[in-house]
DNA sequence: CTGTTAGCGCCTTCAG
DNA sequence: CTGAAGGCGCTAACAG
């Protein structure tokens, strides 16, 4: 058991002991100590034992920050940097990439950007400064990105996850955006619609912008014409969405079916469809709704929900290792790699056919 | 612009640059760089653009690591532990910590218990060699908890959020778990039900043993009897959840209400009562729900659904308050404090009364 | 098997 | 205004 008040001796604040402290107290050297805690090879036992004792009397741990200074040595973290944990779908992609870093003995710091690229900036320094061993960043405006470049950050190896940005040469994760939109652009125009409402977030986010040109290639394919003003981008919260489909649904030209682009326009959606349903006759026909992003609620979704799935968790795993390949190698300099997550269209049992 | 390829002289991988570097390209001292980054006064301005300059082409950054080595420099780190970061309850936990950490410029190093025990300790010691300046910790068992106790992690303050650790003087905060399952079994009980099926976690976690024990002090105070049968624990997901509620269902003695003690026991239910109700005639009674925790789709439920509500991410900015405020005033020993944060009571329109 | 020396990157202290 | 010395905690490398 360690001893509760740590010895304060010249000045005011306690600081925690060190391999000096636990020398002179087991009566040996610094060296001896430092040699008892990186396994204890070549140690007389009873020395040993005696070190060992000394050290758990004081409280006394390894400090990390001191060790990662010698040559050699790293610090064992990866800093991570998220748009905002509070959304379930980043949370996953965190929890992936700290089950992967965990697994490579690494721990990692975490910071909101909050989708500002100034505080992005902000972080990705901090981390730098602290020596992380590489990075992982869901870039917040890829019009705003210097600070992710290259060569800004150096020699901190750097992976883009979820969303990509043009023009750096960096690896990134990404999902098969264009090819989920396009497949489940394609199902609905296949059942028969013509009018497809498209919900998404401002096209700075290259995600929404990908979804939106799978949407607009599926059109295309299938010969049917867009109807512009059934596209509505720049919605990032439930609410927005649910204002922008309430409005199409009013619409004299109004969809009949809507592809919702991420996990937040889908929530709006929902609700606007369940509002619009029960202000129409009960035998209108249903309003089609597929959306992009796994939703834990499909299941319960009031109105039929078909869904364009894909795994967040797995995603933050593979930028995790990613990162680890180039952290291990840091003299490779295999080129940059654009790695793309398959998805799997989900169909409500609800859904026509 | 700095330049790309790091120098790499001696050893084989490339190293950041150092003061002593960006002090010979400038042609001045090491503690000339180093005042010019501590903000530049008493430097004359020529030196200082030239340090700049010097300082920029080689990319250099300040190495925090070691900087907070010297003597009364901290770490600038907190170390957070959350049992499982993909639930959404915790995620937001995390942004209230982080949000009310980076007011305070502080960082932090997060990983997930998995509600293991050993786990937990590992990070916690860690987290503890690197110097975190402190510890917010959603305890993973109770009963496994002495690497949490004040004399285990000697000088580090630490927080426990969420989940209170009996035996142990900790700051902790809380939602008034006692409170809120009093207030929603009451509620159930005034409407005249009797038979309250209650689901929650196993009972190890604290929190929701609180939660049973409102249940059953709102009974006591009802003069309504507890059917043992109706109290079902142990259920840590929906799909437990969901089935244990089908057993009760389908039990000669049913419940008429369900008062579920968390976000997946209320996920779970909601699933099992909408199965029900599909496989009984339509004019059957409504099998009412009031689920803990906060619920982003309580208003897309197909069965209604009250809500005991709570932030859980004012908890996490309330720990890390409390744990800022003991780094602030090592000194002061004021004693451990628990904070209980309110609930609130959300019926759903569809609700009787 | 054990101790001494020296230095990782930075900055406080004290001379110039 | 600038630089030299020394040490934060730790451990390779080299004696003994």
């Amino acid at each position: 058991m360690s001893e509760s008040g740590d010895d304060a001796h010249p000045s005011g604040i306690p600081r925690p002991p060190t391999v000096k402290e636990v020398a002179e107290r087991a009566g040996v050297s610094p060296m001896t100590v430092s040699r008892v805690f990186a396994g204890g090879a070549n140690v007389r036992p009873e020395l040993r034992t005696r070190v060992a004792r000394a050290a758990a009397e004081l409280g006394y741990r390894r400090n990390e920050n001191a060790r990662s200074l010698r040559p050699g040595h790293k610090s064992g973290l990866i800093g991570v940097t998220i748009t905002n944990i509070a959304n379930p779908y980043y949370a996953e992609l965190q929890r992936g990439i700290e089950d992967a870093a965990a697994k490579a003995n690494r721990r990692i710091l975490v910071g909101n950007s909050n989708e500002d690229p100034a505080l992005e900036r902000q972080l990705v320094a901090d981390f730098i400064g602290r020596r992380v061993e590489g990075l992982i960043v869901v870039p917040a405006d890829p019009a705003h990105s210097e600070h992710l470049s290259p060569e800004s950050v150096g020699t901190t190896p750097i992976v883009f996850a979820s969303r990509p940005v043009p023009g750096l040469a960096v690896d990134t994760v990404l999902v098969d955006d264009v090819g989920g939109a396009y497949a489940a652009t394609s199902r609905l125009l296949d059942e028969g619609h013509q009018r497809i409402a498209f919900l998404g977030t401002r096209t700075s986010v290259l995600t929404g912008q990908r979804r939106l040109q799978g949407y607009r290639t599926a059109h295309r394919d299938h010969n049917v014409p867009v109807y512009e003003h059934l596209v509505r981008t720049g919605q990032q919260e439930a609410a927005g969405a649910e204002r922008a489909l309430a409005e199409l649904l009013a619409h004299e030209i109004a969809p009949t079916a809507v592809f919702s682009a991420n996990n937040r326009n889908t929530l709006g959606a929902i609700r606007a469809i369940a509002r619009f349903r029960s202000s129409v006759p009960a035998d209108s026909p249903e309003v089609r709704l597929i959306g992009f992003d796994s939703f834990e609620f499909a299941d319960l979704s009031p109105v039929p929900l078909s869904i364009v799935a894909h795994d967040p968790g797995a995603l933050g795993r593979r930028a995790a290792e990613l990162l680890l390949a180039r952290i291990d190698h840091p003299t490779q300099t295999k080129s940059a790699q654009t790695v793309e997550l398959p998805v799997e269209l989900q169909l409500d049992p609800r859904a026509p056919e």
